[in-house]
DNA sequence: TTATAATTTTAGGTTAATCTAAAAAAAATA
DNA sequence: TATTTTTTTTAGATTAACCTAAAATTATAA
């Protein structure tokens, strides 16, 4: 595969996650900043390597082949970053770029050297979930904070959204995974949380609670 | 710069390194597995780019910026190789085929965490020095295992020859960087060598010898 | 020193991945 | 349902990196 059908492959699995339906070209043209024009021509090339299944005008899926290697795919991607935070000290709003450079790199060997050396890590340092090299994907059974309930207490297991800017607001305010949190009470009128962390009171908006996974 | 752009500069700089004239189109080619057209298109980009002096028919030479990139690829060769063997338990015959695809990976502070991660090594698992981030190299002062002398202790301090099959005889035969080797005696007739390691007596070829660097 | 051989370059073509513009199909709406 | 809008595909170009075949240049040798 070349590292263009990877970064294809990859979307359309990460979209399929998201929606669990046919994906539109469009929608992956808006993903790879590219045209629907281009897309239309991989897909068919991914079509005829049986990647995917595809009929014009009718969306796309992966076939039980392609959701397989966009699964390695990810899986060297989150290893990367796993290796990124906790060997080299990178944050964890620095290292998507790297490691989208580093899951093309082709070597079975290595990835699962590198699984190993880094004691066989479930997540990455989002809270995403690392397939294993059969495949195997562990369902995250969290839910938003947005969806918490008042009074309880949670553990912060993932962030939905890992931009940057995100990333950063969360170490801004001492947010990471395993940061434990005490949902003290929800405004209804804007959907404002307060929570409770570390004994000190912080109050976050419902674009910030509807992008934290806790469990 | 693009993969193959560093491709080819990379064997610019190896091929000047042997040589120290100028390289023709040719050795290019050859090393590259490709076609001398191809490597004349390329040349003329490269030349575009300031990074190699280059008039048609006369062959090419490294500009200092040019050299300076091609320093940088290597660095990050070689520091690979040490993550590969010292961290992920690679042997060195492995190493070289993965390091091809990591050295084209695109973040100085990458490059420049794994360094450090690695303890700042100075050579590679052949021996190698690796250029620091400013593009020094420490001159290897060291002379082939052929022009020992009798009597003498010696140390091994790298390959000439780092293909698979070379580096598979010398673990073979438990010879690897560090080893002590003392020279017994020399058969003028075909200049083998009787070495002592580890007080056990072996006896290597003259392309061994000629392969095989010593201090 | 001229003829032959080897090397290098040019000319023109291919493939992968992109693009723009136009055509075709599907979806939305009046 | 007919029309308009949106989405998707096709047609035809472009660019990077390669190729073959032929021409140009340089090197070698009689």
């Amino acid at each position: 595969m070349t590292l263009s059908e990877e970064n294809y492959l990859k979307i359309i699995y990460h979209l399929s996650v998201a929606t669990n339906t046919e994906i539109s070209t469009n929608a992956i043209a808006e993903r790879l900043k590219t045209k629907a024009s281009s897309v239309t021509d991989m897909l068919k090339k991914l079509s005829d390597k049986n990647l995917i299944n595809y009929q014009k005008y009718q969306g796309v899926s992966l076939t039980d082949f392609g959701l397989f290697e966009a699964k390695m795919i990810v899986r060297k991607h989150r290893l990367w970053e796993v290796f990124l935070v906790d060997k080299l000290s990178f944050s964890w709003d620095e290292v998507h770029e790297v490691a989208e450079q580093l899951e093309h790199i082709k070597s079975e060997k290595l990835i699962e050297k590198l699984d190993s050396f880094l004691g066989f890590p479930s997540e990455d340092p989002h809270g995403d979930p690392i397939p294993n090299q059969y495949g195997e994907v562990q369902k995250p059974n969290n839910k938003l904070l947005a969806e918490a309930e008042i009074d309880k207490r949670y553990v912060c297991v993932g962030v939905q959204d890992s931009s940057s800017a995100f990333l950063q607001y969360l170490d801004k305010h001492k947010i990471g995974l395993g940061t434990i949190m005490k949902v003290v009470s929800k405004e209804t009128f804007d959907n404002t949380f307060e929570l409770l962390i570390d004994n000190k009171s912080i109050t976050v908006s419902s674009k910030i609670a509807n992008n934290l996974y806790i469990s």
